[in-house]
Order: structure tokens, then sequence, then C-alpha cells
DNA sequence: TGCTCGTTGTACTGATCGGTACAGTGGGCC
DNA sequence: GGCCCACTGTACCGATCAGTACAACGAGCA
């Protein structure tokens, strides 16, 4: 065999705890200060099992960078059914609970990456896409509102969703570095009262 | 004598050289992935050089910050003469051009650090520092164009600034991941529109 | 019971890491 | 001319890095 599989559920858990592991401590010291022994230490696994189910350090990386989306989508379960403006405010209270909640640093994992693997071609295409994806639960909700009338006819989903994006990020930026919420808090704000201005 | 003097012209150029090379091998490779023996190869420079002028590696990336923050200002000059909106737009001509000239990755160098090094109790404090120096400038110039008269009266320029460093700082890092100039763009577009909502 | 194969533990490698030790060297000031 | 000290070159250190080798384990199936 090569790698990846895990077609037992003894191996399947062992991956799954490897995975865990990577992405807790790669979201406070980064990816090239997580070192694989101390993934492998924090998980319990033996470096075998490591290179068992990954060919690589990088393509640990790859998996973690899935996880990480589905955390984040996970926290914010309100951007899968919208349909309303009141169902996007709940979404900008539900990203903001997030980090309320957390004891760890106030940042998106997939941002902290950002910087890191930006330049790296084997894993920027899959930071970029787990963005577009993010973002495109978004646009779909945002389509929502139009056809409902909520949104005026000729404004266009994609672009308020990259606009939406953008002060989330933005938001999530500043509010790391000055461990502070009111940053990402007013950048909700902001976001949200540029999308109200497309309110039919 | 302890570090970090440099008390002779020799000296000064010699310290200069090792902080620009760490400066552009950080940009593209990170913090973690850029060794001190790779900035000595390209800064032509010794190891001992490097020792008598830092103590370690992170009081080096300290310097590296605030090398970042002159070439980000550098690149903007317009931002220390806000006076009126046309200024405004020049400022944000500025921020593309910098990335319309440039061969390397589309990213702010202070937002690729801000993951790595967000959670170090003695970097992060310098990075906070030079996006506060940053955004003061801004915050200045909205002031000016206030006490023109440019700005309603009740307009907060402190506000204002943090909302456009969201705006550009979001629309960098979509930039970066997607390599694509137009998320930036888009971004300063916004930014300038919500600024615009508060013309006299 | 015995075979099979996904799974696991441990010991190891060569390269590279950040940092140190120490013996110089060379330019400026008297 | 000679002294001084900021500056430099090189060799080295133990730790840690990502990755490999290989022998064994154990659960399901016959």
């Amino acid at each position: 065999m090569e790698v990846q599989a895990a077609s037992t559920p003894r191996g399947k858990r062992t991956r799954d705890a490897i995975v865990d592991a990577a992405a807790a401590l790669m979201y406070v010291d980064g990816v090239a200060g997580t070192s694989v022994d101390k993934v492998l230490a924090a998980s319990g696994a033996g470096k075998s099992q490591m290179y068992h189910y990954f060919k690589n350090k990088e393509q640990l990386v790859g998996a973690v960078i899935d996880r990480y989306l589905e955390q984040i989508l996970g926290n914010q379960p309100a951007i899968f059914t919208l349909s309303s403006w009141a169902d996007l405010e709940t979404w900008t209270e539900q990203l903001l609970d997030v980090h309320r909640r957390a004891g760890g640093p106030i940042a998106c994992p997939l941002g902290n990456l950002a910087g890191e693997v930006g330049d790296n071609p084997k894993l920027a295409p899959l930071v970029d896409q787990a963005y577009r994806t993010w973002e495109s639960h978004l646009e779909r909700g945002l389509e929502v509102l139009r056809d409902k009338g909520e949104l005026i006819p000729d404004a266009d989903p994609a672009r308020l969703a990259r606009a939406a994006m953008t002060s989330v990020h933005g938001g999530l930026l500043l509010a790391h570095i000055r461990n502070d919420l009111t940053a990402l808090q007013d950048a909700l704000g902001i976001a949200l009262a540029y999308l109200r201005g497309f309110k039919r």
C-alpha cells in the first residue's frame, strides 16, 4: 500500500487523532513551528502511523486545512440556511461567539496559515479552495435574499459575498494582532451596513 | 559590549544587509521557514556578525518588523499628506501600484507575519505597534479632512481609520491567497465608498 | 487454529537548526 | 607608528528536524 487509506475503524481513529493534534498545534504555533514529533507526541501515535497515512508533512498540512474548514463552517451553522436579514445577523453573532467562547487566540486558522503557505504551490490552492467554499455558502444565502426580493434586483451576490469575506478577514486579522474582539465586531457591523445598502 | 550597537558606518552597512536579506526571505518563506544560515548566506555576512548585532533570531525578526513598516509606508507616501478626497484616492492607487509593480507575491509583509508571530509574546506587540503606527497616519489625515469641513463634524477619524485598515488588510489577504489584485481593488473601492458616506 | 494484511512500536539516519567559542583583522584616533 | 576595539571568519556544539527501516502485533475470516 502507498498512503492515505485508513480502511479500518481503528485506523480512521488514529488518522483523525493525528490530524486533530496537528490542527490544534498549528493553530497556535504555525506550520513550521509544529514539528511532526510534537504532533505525534500530542496525539499518542507513533511515527510509523504518521507516514502510513501521509506521504510527508506537507500532505498532513493539507488534511489540516480541510479540518479547519470543517471546524470553521461547523461554528457558523447559520451560513447554511441564510434566507433573511435576521439570519445574516445571527451569522455574524455566531462568528463572534466562537471567539467569545474560545480560550485560544482570536484568529481564523485559515488566515493564520495564509501568510505561511500562501506561496507554497501545493498548499496555496487548498487554502484558496477552502476560502472559496466558505464564500460560496455566503453567496448562496445572498442569492436567496435577492430572489425573495429583499435585495435590489441588480445586486450581485458574488460581489457582495466577497465584500463580506473581506471585512470578516480584515476584522479577524486586526482582532488577532490586538487581541481585541472589538475590531472584529466593528468590521462585522460595517459589513452588515454595507450589505444593507443593497436592501430593496 | 552586548549587542545591537553598530557604531561604525561599516557596521551599519553589515547590519542593514542582514536585516534586508532577512526581510526579503521572510516575506516569501515566513519566519520559521527562513533560517539564520540562509539569511547570512544571502547577505554575505558571517554568523559572528549576526550574533554581534542581535541577541538571537527573535530580535532579528523584531528588526525585520520595523523594516517592513518603513517599506510599507515608503510605498504609500500619500498617507503622510492626506488633506483631500483626491489624496485618499491617490493613496489607494499607491497601494495598488506597489503590487502592480512587484514581482513577488501579492501580500502585506506584516500581514504574513501576523499569523505566525501573532501569539509570540515578544513579537506580537511589535506587529501591533506597527499596525497602529500605520493606522495613525490614516487617522491624522481623516482629522485634517474633518477639520477642513469635508467630513461631517461628528465623524470619528479613529473609527473610520480602523474601518479602512480592516478593508485594506482583508483585501490584501484575499488577494494574496487568490493571487488576484482584483480582491484588493474591490476592497479599496468599498472602503472609499464607506468613507464617502461620511462626506459633508 | 492459522493465515493475512492493516496497523503499530522503536530504533535509526543524515541534514539542518539556533547558538557559541575564539582567534584574529583592520580602520580610526592619539 | 602604535594602540584599541568594533568588527569579522571559521570551526564547532548539542538539539531537533523530516523521513526511513524493519520487525512485530492483532483483528477478521476461513
